[in-house]
DNA sequence: GCCTGAATTTGCGCTAGCGCAAATTCACGG
DNA sequence: CCGTGAATTTGCGCTAGCGCAAATTCAGGC
């Protein structure tokens, strides 16, 4: 990628909202690229935070592993999202392991060239507390959700995040644009594959959604969705 | 509070760790004072974020409504912590409800004063992530719980976080210096107050800890409590 | 096109812990 | 010191949804 495709990159980038020209021609110019093939580690969690990686093409599940080696994903991220920066930015491990669910591109910056951008460019700054913050309201919103709802209303939020993150009109509904397995579905929403096998089953009965295995999800009558997730 | 006495609040809260005196006095000067009586709220749920706090002394509570009435507590915050600081800089409304649980002192600036301040000291900034990063790891870690942990296993972890964050050492063990309902320990943990009033008398009854009602909690045996909490 | 392993579906029993309700105990204002 | 209402405790039945297990269906490699 040369320093022009690098910068329509960052120009979809919510960390580089209203960052002058300058700004993005020095943030290219300091970057790096790595690829990413599906199934890849960007780097695993408790690892030391040494890079920052922000996603140019492809999507990222977010896993958090327990102690006790079970998993959770803490959510996916897309082109524009940033990687590992909150951890570079406290010197501190990172606590998750993003890996690619499709093949993409990162470009990536070292810690202290990180933190140097972000010093000299206070809009980054600002920008990244924006991000964070987002984050942890979304965070803030599914513990809620988690703790008071049932798991029928949960998977039904979750798909509809996933569509308003990423979602994609196509023929006869809005498409959830990356494959998610039931288990992903499941330890995105705190429950087992089984409950979700079984929930999705009847909605498909229904005709509210459809998308068999690595088909990705079409979500026919998102308004009947939309009920679920906000029935009492 | 005169200028001195801000600071040496300042000079307590991580958000101005590593400020130079410069940036501390130019704080202090800003700021305003609001004093909190037990149950006062300092801002509401869904307001525009006008104002952003900093809490001098006491406690609060930060409540989350859901739009059906029920309510989830999203963390207590002690002396030195940032209240509505994310919400002011990101422009959007107040996604949480902070309630003093005892009398209390907040120093406060208005949104634009709170944004020049940040953007003329970078220091500002880089803290501001180092704390909103804190409280998304946070709040991960709670997700993980509340999704992977058995009731009893998570009341522990949540006695051991407030410990951690503002336990004070006491005759006979620990101490968790404000008032907590067996409600709001529900709301915090995600169960009931029925669940959290068995539990604690079970563990009342083996020595783990005491505190009756209004009577702050003190962990007798917090080893009982880390075992209980990492058990398998 | 066949084979193999992974993903998914489905059945079934079980229990953690919720919901409801009643009894009890405190804290506090007067 | 007493009365009152809120917080807490405790009992009991019920069910959402988990855990285990078996059957089935696909996807992809060869």
């Amino acid at each position: 990628m040369n320093i022009d495709a690098r910068i329509s990159v960052f120009e979809r980038s919510s960390f580089f909202a209203d960052a002058d020209r300058d700004t993005l021609v020095h943030a290219a110019e300091m970057a790096s690229e790595f690829p990413l093939a599906k199934d890849d580690q960007i780097f695993r969690q408790g690892e030391d935070a040494s890079h920052s990686y922000l996603l140019a093409w492809g999507r990222v599940r977010l896993d958090q592993m327990t102690n006790d080696g079970r998993n959770v994903v803490i959510r996916y991220l897309g082109p524009g999202d940033l990687i590992g920066t909150v951890a570079v930015l406290r010197r501190k491990p990172y606590p998750a392991t993003p890996v690619a669910v499709e093949d993409g591109m990162t470009l990536y910056w070292g810690a202290e060239k990180k933190a140097k951008l972000i010093a000299e460019h206070p809009v980054l700054a600002t920008n990244a507390i924006e991000l964070t913050g987002s984050r942890l309201e979304e965070l803030q919103e599914r513990l809620r959700e988690v703790a008071t709802q049932r798991v029928e209303r949960r998977i039904a939020s979750t798909l509809l995040r996933q569509v308003r993150h990423a979602g994609r009109r196509v023929e006869g509904g809005v498409e959830i644009p990356f494959t998610m397995t039931r288990a992903e579905i499941a330890e995105l929403t705190a429950t087992t594959l089984h409950t979700v096998s079984r929930t999705l089953a009847a909605w498909e009965q229904q005709g509210i959604l459809s998308g068999k295995r690595a088909a990705h999800l079409v979500i026919t009558k998102p308004h009947r969705l939309v009920e679920i997730a906000e029935q009492e």
